[in-house]
DNA sequence: TGGATATTACGACAATTGTCGTTTAATTGC
DNA sequence: GCAATTAAACGACAATTGTCGTAATATCCA
């Protein structure tokens, strides 16, 4: 686990995605899962699969007659490290500037500004050492 | 201002975030806040900008003898729909996930947090017609 | 007015990405 | 055993990106 030397594509992203969310999953079932979301080709994803094999992203190993597949990156690091990134070029590195934009800009519902207040106080009591 | 059918690349974005931040830039000077950053050469970024500008990103003008640019596109438009779309493949749509994720991992300082919660204690009462 | 300087325009290239079609190989049900 | 089905491997391609070098222009100054 946990190399990060290039940043995952869009595509990538999403494939990352379902393996983090459920380790160990064939081509076919990646496949199903994006094919609900977008028009894409089996082979194009068995490529992208392959590739990201080849890169050291995913591990395989043979389950019965097919591959199953795992990813070879830490969730939270490759999601930090885009956030990361992202804060640094749209926000001068400003992590609560690009919160503010995200509470103003998405669609946050008032429960779930609650939630977050919530989470923040917790947060204040319970943690700092 | 604002059509956007192609999203901006990693580099564009690094330019329009400086046209947002202070509009009508020439390219050298684009340039020299780039360089200050990372290691790129002068034609790179004249390259990248005359791209933009193809592509309708960005316009100009001639002011004096040299040109001026300006962006074409929204910031808060190009902002939203970065995070919506990675709020969408990463945390299965839910900004209130993404927000967690941020506050939870992101070194956001205690100070921070309470401005965070402040804003949104002020938002409660002001906006929600 | 000519050369030095600053700007802009062009064209190239390698790497990466997203997409597939086509082949091979393996598995499985008659 | 063999045709049908499934999965995996290969190889291709066009578009995009990041990067420049070089060439053409426009400006300015001595």
């Amino acid at each position: 686990m946990s190399n990060l030397k290039q940043k995952p594509s869009e595509a990538e992203l999403e494939i990352l995605q379902e393996l983090w969310d459920k380790p160990g999953l064939t081509v076919s079932e990646i496949h199903q899962k994006l094919e609900a979301r977008k028009q894409v080709g089996y082979t194009t994803t068995l490529k992208q699969m392959q590739r990201m094999h080849d890169k050291g992203m995913l591990s395989r190993k043979k389950e019965g007659k097919l591959f199953i597949y795992f990813s070879e990156l830490d969730e939270q690091l490759v999601k930090n490290s885009i956030f990361s990134k992202l804060s640094e070029t749209l926000f001068k590195g400003s992590a609560k500037d690009m919160m503010m934009h995200l509470l103003g800009n998405q669609k946050t519902t008032q429960e779930e500004l609650q939630e977050l207040k919530q989470w923040i106080e917790d947060k204040e009591k319970g943690g700092l050492t």
